[in-house]
RNA sequence: UAAACGGAAUCGACC
């Protein structure tokens, strides 16, 4: 059971729901280790990080049938569970239903009315809140911000006893998709801790504010700063390159994704990598990315038609299109 | 051995 719930969590934070699941059942089939308290709430986990209802749905019943719904940790991960898919009156009825609530259970609770866009209900729960950490405070801000609510999330953000780069980056995010990149970079600035998402909210905040060279900038400070850029911070560099439209500029981005350790088959940085090379006139490097894919998808199409449009190639872009349709992708 | 919080592509009418 031990090694069972040790493999469970590590999957559950590494690997697909399905691998996950599978694990589970391999677990519960084995005879010889069976599931508690320790074992669900990495399951559950995995469930809510693809939203698959019937799943969790049907973990619940095993954690009803064995005996384990007063234990805290399974409780705060159902919550969690169908907080995260969209199931708020579920989530209520185990949270309510809990003996015993901590941190954990209230924040997961704040954080499902957070999601559905539920500020007002979020924020009762946050005020009746018999303790807060500093994740609660975070998941109300981040509530604000993204109902557009830059004023009232500063005044919680300086409120709150302490803060985390969890804390600052949620504000910078806001500030960026407002474009207000001062306070986005003063904030940065101030923060005592800059991750790689930090660094990643404000460039991508230039970057989506036509002001690509400031993201580059960014970029190469970063690097020069040892910190590694994820897929995400790729992405936004590769769109600022685009608004570029430098060719040499595109293919030194290029050619540092294709050296570093990045999965560069990830559905948005293939898109990315595709409008790049489109925009910046290497139609052919764009077309032999799309075509070596072994699956397209929506956005990889989405770049691949625009591409083609932007050079005047209409007729391609059109029978892209049909094919697109032939595959059985519906357009959005 | 377990649970809660932050970041990513592309396009858009009239003006």
């Amino acid at each position: 059971t031990f090694l069972y719930n040790v493999l469970l969590k590590v999957f559950s934070h590494k690997s697909s729901f399905a691998d996950t699941f599978a694990l589970f059942v391999r677990m519960k089939r084995s005879g010889s280790a069976f599931p508690d308290e320790f074992t669900y709430p990495s399951v559950l986990k995995s469930c809510s990080s693809e939203c698959r209802l019937k799943e969790g749905v049907a973990i619940h019943g095993l954690v009803v049938k064995g005996g384990l719904c007063e234990d805290m940790y399974v409780g705060s991960s159902l919550v969690d569970f169908y907080g995260k898919c969209k199931k708020l009156l579920s989530a209520r009825r185990v949270f309510d239903e809990m003996t015993l609530r901590n941190v954990v259970s209230w924040t997961a609770m704040v954080v499902g009315y957070v999601n559905a866009g539920e500020l007002d209900a979020a924020k009762r729960v946050f005020d009746r809140m018999p303790e807060r950490s500093v994740a609660s405070w975070n998941a109300v801000i981040d509530g604000l911000v993204k109902a557009g609510n830059l004023t009232e999330a500063r005044k919680m953000f300086n409120q709150m006893p302490e803060r985390n780069v969890v804390s600052f980056t949620a504000m910078i995010d806001g500030y960026a998709k407002e474009g207000d990149l001062e306070s986005a970079r003063a904030l940065f600035e101030e923060a005592p801790e800059k991750d790689i998402v930090a660094w990643s909210a404000l460039i991508s905040g230039y970057a989506q504010n036509g002001q690509p060279n400031e993201a580059m900038r960014l970029f190469i400070q970063m690097e020069s700063l040892n910190v590694k850029p994820d897929e995400f911070i790729m992405v936004s560099l590769m769109s600022a390159c685009s608004q570029v439209g430098n060719l040499d500029l595109a293919k030194w981005v290029d050619c540092y994704l294709s050296q570093s350790s990045i999965d560069a088959k990830q559905d948005h940085v293939v898109a990315a990598l595709i409008h790049m090379n489109a925009k910046c006139g290497n139609m052919k490097r764009a077309k032999s990315l799309f075509e070596e894919m072994p699956k397209r998808n929506i956005i990889s199409y989405c770049s691949m038609i625009q591409g083609l449009s932007i050079h005047g190639r209409g007729d391609e872009a059109v029978g892209l299109f049909k094919r697109m349709l032939n595959e059985g992708l519906i357009p959005d």
